[in-house]
RNA sequence: CGCGGGGUAGAGCAGCCUGGUAGCUCGUCGGGCCCAUAACCCGGAGGUCGGAGGUCCAAAUCCUCCCCCCGCAACCA
């Protein structure tokens, strides 16, 4: 059985400001690591930048600072994000890090040394004025640059590429052997016959034409280009190569240690075909698991800087607070299928599920007990009420689809089956109608009808602390939980709340003016475009 | 014929692999309740499952063709 869990986002490209596309990716990354933590996994979670490469080059020339000055900036505002949206990274890697330059530069003269790098020439379309290389499908028919419009001309730089050949076989041997490693399975078809069958070319792996990137120490005319370097971060955040390996060793080595990494559709081709032959030709192990999550697009599209249709998540974090939107990224989208984000369902999901489903199954249930009890909870009992063991099955059974639908990357069926029990618990109230059994005296069911509605909430409050990471704890302080009884373990402790005095606290959720919010968030969209 | 995903109730989606009463969330209409955040609970209406053909006792599901939308196409999660 493994013990240990590895967790990667992709290294995201600071060279225009995050939108909640990388929000979705990095939260649902966080939500599984604070899920695997919880689980007793000792974990480790790695996100960064990839800083290097002719656009940040030529932007921070536009900006008059240095590349250097320019992503650091930048770098600010993601770790800024990331705080924003409480995500639990143990690690922050950057592609400009001193670790990252030594561990890349050793990793290329090893795949030299062992003929896996051979020295050619990339032939491309290149734009003068802007000093770049473009390919036949960027330079479009009439062959002009993307970037400045002007004509652009064929030419050829030297280059070293990397033997794709050598590995071909390795690695579908590999998707063979490995049914999940390539997760939704439809990617692993795409890869097969759109790149592979069709016959895979060497990879280039560096430049001349521009510097801001890792020099190849064999050849300082050279920077390592674009995936060589990027891919790498992954080993050299846990130290591969360098002096202080312990980390490599523990979430790298060991076969008790899952390896996932979590990335979009459009690296896919990267992830699942060139990473895996580096770390062939480096005779490492290759990752357990690759998840490819869906985009979250506008009604206009993929969001994308052109378009400018991307929706900044902090003012949704201001307003709406951490634990709504980590909910609705969470909850929205099947994570692994393509969503749209709009004001509207954005909004709904916060009403229906977290201030009418859970806020409103606390608030009834603390007033009851407040009411009936003196905010004293009873003590628990099985079965005494004809709908209490529906009750009792249905929370065994929600632990275990939690369980199983999170090990498997379901996060979103995940969270439902835990939305699901609260909705039931909402309905057993009706069925159970308290204010009757206090009207009739029926104290053992009164107690009864209590305690399960309570047990329904621990157990939600439990489940739900990987994404509400500050309104779990507001939930479970309400019913009185202490806070060293709010683990995993505890779960199962049914009469664990025997005794505890409740504390009312404020609305969980509030519920929000719908067709006022939806204003407001229109309008900050419009405010961007 | 570049590759991939999709077209199912007013909206968003599941079901399709392994054919057999079309399901979920929201909205809508009617009712209930009074513990609660105009909330919660019950019930109803609403679908020729993109189109055409085929296989079959039986097709949303399998096969063929067509139409439409979206994404990717070597640095936008």
């Amino acid at each position: 059985m493994k013990n240990k869990f590895y967790i990667t986002t992709p290294i995201y490209y600071p060279s225009a400001k995050l939108h909640i596309g990388h929000a979705y990716c990095t939260t649902l990354s966080d939500t599984l690591a604070r899920y695997k933590r919880m689980r007793g996994f000792e974990t480790y979670f790695l996100t960064g930048s990839d800083e290097h490469g002719m656009k940040i080059e030529k932007n921070a020339i536009a900006a008059g600072l240095s590349p250097q000055e320019f992503v650091d900036n930048i770098v600010v505002s993601f770790k800024k994000l990331w705080s924003a949206l409480d995500i639990t990274n143990d690690d922050f890697i950057r592609t400009t890090d001193e670790r990252h330059w030594k561990t890349v530069q050793k990793v290329f003269t090893k795949l030299l040394e062992n003929g896996d790098i051979y020295l050619g020439h990339y032939e491309g379309w290149y734009c003068k004025e802007c000093e770049a290389f473009w390919t036949e499908i960027q330079t479009g028919p009439n062959h002009v640059c993307p970037d400045c419009g002007r004509p652009v001309q064929k030419a050829k730089e030297e280059a070293y590429f990397f033997k794709t050949k050598k590995y071909i076989d390795r690695l579908l041997k590999y998707y063979d052997e490995h049914p999940n490693f390539l997760l939704p399975e439809s990617r692993k078809n795409e890869m097969i016959n759109t790149f592979i069958k069709p016959g895979l070319e060497d990879l280039c792996i560096s430049r001349t034409s521009f510097s801001w990137g890792v020099p190849i120490v064999e050849n300082p005319k050279h920077v390592v280009y674009v995936w060589l370097d990027a891919l790498t971060n992954y080993i050299s955040a846990l130290g591969y190569l360098q002096e202080d390996d312990s980390l490599f060793k523990k979430f790298w080595l060991d076969e008790k240690s899952e390896k996932i990494h979590i990335l979009g559709a459009d690296i896919t081709r990267f992830h699942a075909i060139y990473w895996p032959m580096f770390l062939m030709a480096l005779d490492l192990p290759l990752p357990d698991r690759e998840f490819v999550h869906g985009l979250l697009m506008t009604k206009d599209g993929k969001m994308s800087k052109s378009k400018g249709n991307t929706i900044d998540p902090y003012p949704l974090i201001e307003r709406y607070g951490v634990d709504a939107v980590r909910y609705y990224l969470v909850r929205e989208v099947s994570f692994g299928s393509d969503g749209q984000f709009t004001p509207e369902q954005f909004i709904e999901r916060i009403n229906m599920d977290l201030a009418n489903n859970l806020g409103n199954l606390l608030n009834r249930t603390v007033s009851m007990i407040n009411k009936y009890y003196d905010g004293v909870i009873p003590e628990y009992q099985k079965g005494i009420n004809p709908f209490d063991n529906e009750i009792e099955i249905l929370i065994e059974e929600t632990i275990k689809e939690y369980e199983s639908n999170f090990d498997n990357l379901h996060m979103t069926e995940a969270v439902a089956a835990v939305m699901k029990l609260v909705s039931r618990a909402n309905k057993y109230i009706d069925e159970t109608m308290p204010w009757v059994l206090a009207k009739e005296g029926k104290k053992l069911e009164l107690a009864s009808s209590m305690t399960h509605l309570i047990r329904v909430l621990y157990i939600a409050g439990i489940l739900l602390q990987p994404i509400l990471t500050r309104k779990a704890d507001l939930l479970l302080d309400q019913i009185g939980v202490l806070k060293n009884k709010r683990t995993y373990r505890s779960i199962k402790d049914e009469k664990l709340l025997n005794g505890v005095k409740v504390q009312k606290g404020e609305q969980l959720f509030p519920r929000l003016d719908e067709p006022l919010e939806v204003e407001y968030i229109v309008s900050m969209m419009q405010k961007k475009a």
